[in-house]
RNA sequence: GCCGUGGUGGUGGAACUGGUAGACACGCAGGACUUAAAAUCCUGUUCGCCCUAAAGCGAGUGCGGGUUCGAUUCCCGCCCGCGGUACCA
């Protein structure tokens, strides 16, 4: 009987959807897992080969444990919101829903083939309103939350509120901000508006409202995360990004930084990845200093100073300049008359510059204010420039700028002739980069001959002591930005008190503007549904097409509507319990399933989705919502599958000759790469048979005689989809239909009569004729071999192109795995009692497979898989003791055809439900081992050896034998290693 | 530049804590079965040297050193690929 996957796979899906084989629930007898898959956008384009890696992977996986007794999680669902659906909407009038369910159905079908154990009754939809009710009342939640920093956790506004009603608002708090707002009594407090009151909370709470400075992309009409800025350019898309003041809404994730950090070294994750986040949030730990400004010539009256904030206090007697930047709020007060026509030009030219030019081309440039600080050690003055090399947005955005060690203040001490001076002696560290905290203080009085570490250390200090400075920790990190001004996501579950006008994105902050007042709807006013709209495009002028619904501006709805990363940072949660309506998750559920013990996904989400996501599960942890802070404990990102391009060589010929050059022929002709290298290589002689080939060929296509010297080619790759080649063969019918101008190609074969293709390794993607879809190669070869070969193909973080060179061999192997089953006659498994080399071929391979899946060595498990079949070809097994617990073995790995193996074996239960076989030891003990015997290092012979023989015997025995006897030449060795087990080395 | 990660036959890759480098597969070559093809099975396949075979010798895990009886694995210094990130004070 043949291997008929087709009818297998077919069967058995519909066995499992029938019996609901893979439907789990909380079940307190078995110890939970949680497997998860990263959240999939439903593109249009369906899953590529390269998607369903992961998913293979964690499939894979998450079969294991089940077989193990685990009580597993696994579900799928989908991040529905998004701009690709919105985009596509604007285009073509088709509502984002719509492309979204179609899209959705897609990925289904895809995704049944490959045969997921996916407990489909608990898929997600980000945008179904079921679903993001709960993303509102998330939103409502960090809404009414503000962080403490006393209890280092989130608590309710309402304590905060107690706090301001009792004792104020005092300088002295660890919460107070003095940018943000004046100190208050508690008297003034109750005497607050409301209006005033909601300005101070504004400045509290986790979610919050804001003049922030953005990221705006004019093409996209909206506003985009840091994240999806790569290169000043928009990462979906590619245009231009420009920073603009913007009203709109953010998480105060800074709050949450170090308690970010600490978590990265309690989960596992890939060091990259932490790496990443690391870098990301940023954490400097520095000193935060005063520099009085001497106000000679100034329009200053009272005590002024410019505090910088600097991690290398050390380095202090080296500052010879401040520098500020272009938008710090001092500067126009701190320009001399003198020298204001010089900054107006500046600060021009500085708006001039857009954020790709400032990163492309980082120019020195900078304005002398004309106004000195004073130096709080030396007393001397020190000039303050402006440049736009120092930041507005870190620190204080201002510096004091140390020539001497600083690569940029260097550099720009030397274009504008500042001086330097020397402060750190750096000739014992010959390597160190002038980065580098090493070497002895010099020319800075006190710190002379101080390592650099202690210096900081010790002007710290001293800096603390006569108070004109303190430490301070500052991050990179910034406050993420939740409004887009789209359609297709989540609205705000916010309305705004107004008194006339709705307020506008760009306008000012004035005390007088009453618009921007957010009020919290209601629990019970969830969900607040996403309206219907007359067309989808933004409004251009900063607002979201939801300002177009006449009702909602009616109702003074908020009009931004979230990013695409509320629905995705808790979407692990809801699958505990999907069809609560009474809360996002019950505490039961949560409880018994906890957080997710595996995650695969993609490394791309590095800084995003599982950033935000881990903030998100903190602030319902500290809210008391959930019980553990961190999402998912263990990472495992699978590689890319990149895509192979195949090309074709059209050749372009023409005849030399002493007239003219003569065009032979204006067709479609295409070369073999084969022969085009051959030919290439012999240009000079034209002696070879490829020449010979080739000429004959082209007199065949001018049908006249020529000389091969006269004879003068270029040649231009043509790209060809990659379904017309197989191992580098051309189909010629296919490429001939392909397009017309092809159906008249003509073809210079090699000597087997074939066109050989190149290729080269890219993205894959569509306009590259590179995409292979999993369902063409699951009708060719079935899902079971699709999932082994994905997981062949090898290791599983690596990335790899997809290349289907060498998929036959897992098709064979199935093949071979079903023979031992199926042989021309039918059935041949008996019930006879296996030899102990069957038994020995088994547990070797149960043991394999169980280590190698626990490390994610899942290619290993593959080759395991195939020396277990070969070598039960070769001891001719039939027993069904041995091939019963095979069986089972690969079910993680196949899961249709061994489903139908365990049912012709007389089960009636799912494999898949059965247990994992045990290891039996006793299989596996060897009584002797095969050594190889090393002569000074290099293995010369073998000697099979027992087990437990003593290191003398050992000796003598190698000693003697004849290999080594041509080495040691009857001498004593110099040396004698005998590692039991391992391995016998003789030094001679 | 910085951070992370990788570099092994013609190809994808294997080698778990230093212990027989190249498992398993692809491809290729040869053979068996067959009228033939497909399918299947068997043999060989790191490179070089010796006419061939057996046997052997030499080289060999990006490059150069080191530690060790022994290094793909550990240490030092470089080169290259991939991913991330960058006037972050």
């Amino acid at each position: 009987m043949e291997y008929d996957f087709t009818r297998i796979e077919e069967d058995w899906k519909k066995f499992w959807a029938d019996e609901k084989v893979y439907a789990v629930t909380e079940d307190a007898d078995k110890p939970k897992y949680y497997v998860l898959d990263m959240f999939p956008y439903p593109s249009g384009a369906g899953l590529h080969v390269g998607h369903p890696l992961g998913y293979v992977a964690s499939d894979i996986y998450a079969r294991y444990k089940r077989l193990k007794g685990f009580n597993v999680l696994h579900p799928m669902g989908y991040d529905a919101f998004g701009l690709p659906a919105e985009q596509y909407a604007i285009e073509t009038g088709t509502h984002p829903a719509q492309t979204t369910e179609k899209a959705i159905a897609t990925f289904r079908s895809q995704m049944d083939k490959i045969g997921f154990s996916y407990d489909w009754n608990r898929q997600v939809k980000t945008c179904d309103p079921s679903y993001y009710k709960w993303t509102q009342w998330i939103f409502l939640k960090l809404f009414n939350s503000w962080y403490n920093r006393e209890n280092d956790r989130a608590e309710s506004i309402l304590s905060l509120i107690e706090i301001f009603e009792t004792s104020g608002c005092n300088t002295d708090w660890k919460q107070y901000d003095a940018l943000q707002h004046p100190p208050f009594t508690a008297d003034d407090w109750t005497n607050f508006s409301p209006k005033q009151k909601e300005r101070i909370l504004q400045c509290y709470r986790l979610a919050y409202r804001s003049f922030t400075e953005v990221n705006w992309c004019e093409a996209l009409g909206c506003v985009l995360a840091n994240d999806e800025v790569k290169d000043g350019k928009s990462e979906r898309g590619g245009h231009p990004v420009t920073r603009k003041k913007m009203r709109q809404w953010s998480l105060r994730i800074t709050e949450y930084a170090d308690r970010l950090l600490e978590g990265l070294t309690r989960i596992d994750w890939s060091e990259s990845i932490k790496e990443q986040q690391r870098n990301w949030i940023g954490r400097s730990e520095g000193c935060l200093l005063e520099f009085k400004v001497d106000r000679l010539g100034l329009r200053i009256d009272r005590e002024f100073a410019i505090e910088v904030f600097t991690t290398r206090v050390d380095t202090l007697f080296g500052v010879t300049f401040l520098v500020i930047a272009p938008e710090h709020e001092f500067l126009q007060q701190l320009t001399t008359k003198e020298q204001q026509p010089e900054m107006d030009s500046y600060l021009t030219y500085v708006k001039s510059r857009s954020d790709v030019e400032r990163q492309q081309e980082k120019k020195v440039t900078g304005c002398f204010t004309g106004s000195y600080a004073v130096h709080p050690f030396t007393g001397e003055k020190v000039p303050i420039w402006t440049a736009e090399y120092v930041l507005a947005g870190y620190g204080t955005g201002a510096i004091m700028a140390v020539p001497a060690d600083d690569e940029r203040d260097r550099k720009f001490a030397e274009k504008f002739g500042l001086p330097i001076i020397e402060i750190i002696d750096k000739s014992m560290h010959p390597g160190a980069t002038i980065e580098d905290k090493v070497g002895q203080m010099i020319n800075s009085r006190f710190l002379d001959g101080m390592e650099v570490t202690d210096a900081i250390e010790t002007m710290t200090k001293r800096v603390e002591e006569i108070g004109i400075g303190k430490r301070q920790v500052n991050y990179k990190l910034r406050d993420a930005s939740f409004s887009r001004q789209r359609y297709w996501g989540e609205p705000f579950p916010i309305k705004y008190v107004v008194h006339g006008q709705p307020d506008s994105p760009f306008v000012d902050e004035s005390e007088n503007d009453e618009a921007d007042i957010p009020v919290a709807l209601n629990e019970s006013e969830l969900p607040l549904l996403l309206p219907e709209v007359e067309d989808f495009k933004p409004t251009g002028d900063g607002r979201s097409p939801l300002a177009k619904n006449e009702e909602w501006v009616n109702n003074n709805y908020e009009t931004d509507i979230m990013p695409g990363y509320a629905g995705s940072s808790w979407y692990f949660l809801r699958y505990t319990d999907p069809h609560n309506t009474d809360k996002f998750a019950g505490i039961d559920k949560l409880n018994y399933w906890q957080n997710v013990d595996i995650y695969f996904g993609g490394a791309e989400h590095a800084v995003g989705h599982l950033l935000y996501s881990r903030f998100f599960t903190k602030v319902l942890f500290d809210l008391k919502e959930i019980m553990f802070d961190e999402p998912f404990k263990k990472m495992v990102n699978q590689g890319m599958i990149q895509g192979v391009s195949k090309y074709v060589y059209r050749i372009f010929i023409t005849e030399y000759s002493l007239m003219l050059n003569k065009d032979i022929s204006n067709e479609n002709i295409f070369i073999s790469k084969d022969l085009l290298i051959s030919i290439d290589s012999d240009k000079d002689m034209r002696q070879s048979d490829a020449w010979q080939l080739f000429t004959d060929k082209i007199k065949e296509i001018t049908t006249r005689e020529i000389d091969s010297f006269n004879i003068n080619y270029t040649v231009q790759p043509v790209r060809v989809d990659v379904s017309f080649v197989e191992n580098d063969v051309l189909n010629e019918d296919l490429f001939r239909v392909w397009r017309h101008e092809n159906s008249g190609a003509i073809f210079i074969r090699n000597s087997e009569d074939k066109i050989l293709c190149a290729s080269e390794v890219e993205k894959m993607s569509k306009s590259k004729y590179n995409v292979v879809n999993p369902d063409d190669v699951i009708a060719k070869y079935g899902a079971d071999c699709f999932r082994m070969f994905e997981m062949f193909l090898g290791p599983l973080e690596q990335s790899k192109p997809w290349d289907d060179k060498g998929i036959n061999g897992v098709f064979n192997f199935l093949k071979k795995f079903w023979r031992l089953f199926y042989d021309d006659k039918g059935w041949r498994v008996t019930d006879a009692e296996p030899t102990l080399a069957e038994y020995k071929v088994l547990h070797k391979t149960i043991k394999k497979i169980a280590d190698d899946i626990e490390r994610l060595n899942f290619n290993t498990c593959i080759s395991a898989l195939m020396i277990a079949v070969n070598e039960l070809q070769t001891l001719k097994c039939n027993s069904s003791k041995i091939l019963q617990p095979l069986v089972v073995t690969m079910a993680p790995f196949a899961p249709f055809v061994t489903e139908e193996l365990w049912h012709k074996l007389g089960n009636l239960d799912s494999v898949h439900a059965s247990g994992f076989p045990t290891v039996e030891e006793k299989y596996l003990v060897e009584d002797s081992h095969t050594y190889g015997v090393s002569i000074n290092g290099k293995v010369r012979a073998e000697i099979t050896l027992p087990k437990d023989i003593t290191a003398d015997a050992a000796k003598a025995q190698v000693l003697a034998m004849e290999q080594v006897q041509k080495w040691t030449a009857g001498a004593e060795p110099k040396k004698f290693i005998f590692v039991p087990g391992k391995i016998v080395n003789v030094v001679v």
